[in-house]
DNA sequence: GGCGGTTTTGCACCCGCGTGCAAGAAAAAT
DNA sequence: ATTTTTCTTGCACGCGGGTGCAAAACCGCC
């Protein structure tokens, strides 16, 4: 039993001492599937037991490179997407056996160093959360030693060397624009977020393509720029309260629930229209808050729970899998449109 | 450079042989105020630079028994304040250098093992934030072998091993007391959330003291047992449906946020109230929604970011401590009352 | 040029455990 | 009882780097 910093440390040595073994045998009596008899891993377990051993995770994870956690990078705290995601991750994670590094990126540069990080603790596997990590920045991320699997959730990626899970953002606002059309609103608005992610231009492109479609000419498009809730409303009360005043909506959609929420705030409060009485309102996410009282908003609920379950089946699963998977959510339909 | 798993590892030895010094004098380079000439310094890190040479941070925290990793534990993401101290704190750290594992522990028995988990990644500290660690799960705690420090986030314990970091709910209970007495209030409902909390007790017996010392009456309290917004709004509502209906308060003063959002909603979508005309609502914490203007929420706002840069002064700081420090927020008076 | 003193540098051993191989023990076959 | 096969076990070496000490190289100075 060796002293170290004032308390002490147990390691295989004092199990094997007491057991009257060697260290190896100790290490093997821990290890599923190895040749070892009963007597002798009966010993050892007995002497593990009264010492409270327990293999060291750093040791092992530096001696054989692997290290049972699972790096979630993210870039957004003030998301309730992203929150909601990370907590349903990193339970889903924890209960398959992996623990969670959560590395917060501040901005671009960071998250190379930070990825650079989680593949020095030899992580199992590092999921990007997220819009802002694009993809030039993932192959530099995939130049990092070690990073055995990168996954890319929430959006869809390019690159050939992640795996990417998310919802079919296409087929999901079609749903949406389809329910929108078909309840008789004719003058949409269409309120998107941040250029850079996949998100804006999937979910906008989708339905700028559909309500052309089904209503035979183009609908209006809003870049508030930001999924901010307080930002959206300031972008929308400034363009209805422009020009744009002439031509106001009967329904907006938006990218995000929380650029919605910010939405009807400024339709209610600064604008003072009713929700939906006489401006509809959809989002997309369903985040916890969708469902409050005070927006009860219309909106595509992701699947969540399968999603992180896809993660786990990815980790566990031979390394040949699927570039991507899409997995088709729900619309959730409440009284904002 | 030795080849590993298909990708290369490039190790001190590389650099050395790069530099034609030894290994050591390497890993000198690198650290300062080490005893080094500046030719070989410079030779060293010339060749680490063109090699692209790294010191791995496993190896490191093996062998140094420091990460410069924190751990935080919590058990609630549901719970924005929660989520609102983690996302400040890893940023607040990462700032300082350090990088975070996030432990998010399922129940009690999670907690124990998510600790020495995180021991044994030889973090620098280890944070717990939520209240559902009690204080003899603490001491278990303290037990894990290299856990050099505890620090408990948002409440005070008892524990002297643990050093707490926390606002002084006490005060700051009794200042929104005095202010909900002072605009005239006079019949005040408590709502308390679970029992098992340290800010349950004290939030809940400031407010009581006070209010006897104010008013020389005491106060009606109700115990909602959970931080679940809709959870309160239930409770609420069947408390004023039933008996209690005969004493409608003029003033719901609640141990969190999230207990004053759902008691907003219960007084205005179920018992048809208006706050803050009928009933005004305190609350506590001030999350993110608390400014929205469906509640815009008189509360309390807890000093989060001076809290965060208390951590890292410990982290810092040398080991003798102070037990705890507590900080004082500042009251935020909004229109619910 | 030789001396004492100070930097620089190299090295053995350590952190705690994993791998592959070879020696030892036990079981099976002859 | 002897040989062969199989299972156990021990061990050297490695993961990548950190200590403390001793040898080597440097310095100024008489």
């Amino acid at each position: 039993m060796s002293a170290h910093k004032g308390f002490e440390t147990i390691t295989a040595d004092d199990v094997a001492q007491l057991a009257g073994v060697s260290r190896w045998t100790v290490h093997r009596a821990f290890k599923k599937d190895a040749s070892i008899s009963e007597k002798s891993r009966g010993k050892v377990m007995q002497a593990a037991e009264t010492l409270g051993y327990v293999p060291d995770l750093l040791a092992v994870s530096l001696a054989s490179d692997r290290s049972g956690l699972v790096a979630i990078l993210m870039d957004d705290f003030a998301n309730p997407q992203q929150t909601t995601n990370i907590a349903l991750l990193s339970s889903t994670l924890r209960m398959a056996g992996w623990h969670t590094l959560l590395v917060h990126t501040l901005d671009e540069d960071d998250a190379f160093s930070g990825l650079l990080h989680a593949s020095q603790h030899r992580v199992d596997a590092a999921i990007l959360i997220g819009g802002r990590f694009n993809d030039e920045r993932l192959a530099a991320a995939l130049g990092a030693q070690r990073l055995r699997r990168l996954i890319v959730y929430g959006r869809v990626s390019q690159n050939p060397r992640t795996v990417s899970i998310c919802c079919d953002d296409t087929v999901a606002m079609t749903e949406i624009t389809d329910y929108v059309h078909s309840k008789g609103y004719r003058r949409p608005l269409f309120l998107a977020g941040p250029p850079t992610t996949s998100a804006h231009l999937l979910r906008k492109d989708a339905f700028l393509a559909r309500w052309s479609t089904l209503a035979g000419a183009a609908a209006d498009v809003l870049v508030v720029g930001d999924y901010d809730p307080g930002h959206a409303e300031a972008c929308l009360t400034d363009h209805l309260s422009g020009p744009a005043r002439q031509h106001v909506p009967d329904v907006v959609v938006c990218e995000t629930d929380a650029i919605a929420m910010g939405a009807m705030d400024a339709l209610r409060y600064r604008l003072d229209l009713r929700v939906p009485h006489d401006v509809a309102v959809t989002g997309f996410d369903d985040v916890p808050y969708a469902a409050n009282k005070n927006y009860d908003l219309t909106t595509y609920q992701q699947p969540n729970a399968v999603l992180a379950s896809a993660v786990v089946e990815v980790l566990k699963g031979a390394q040949d899998t699927a570039p991507f998977s899409q997995i088709a959510g729900k619309l959730v339909v409440r009284s904002s449109a």
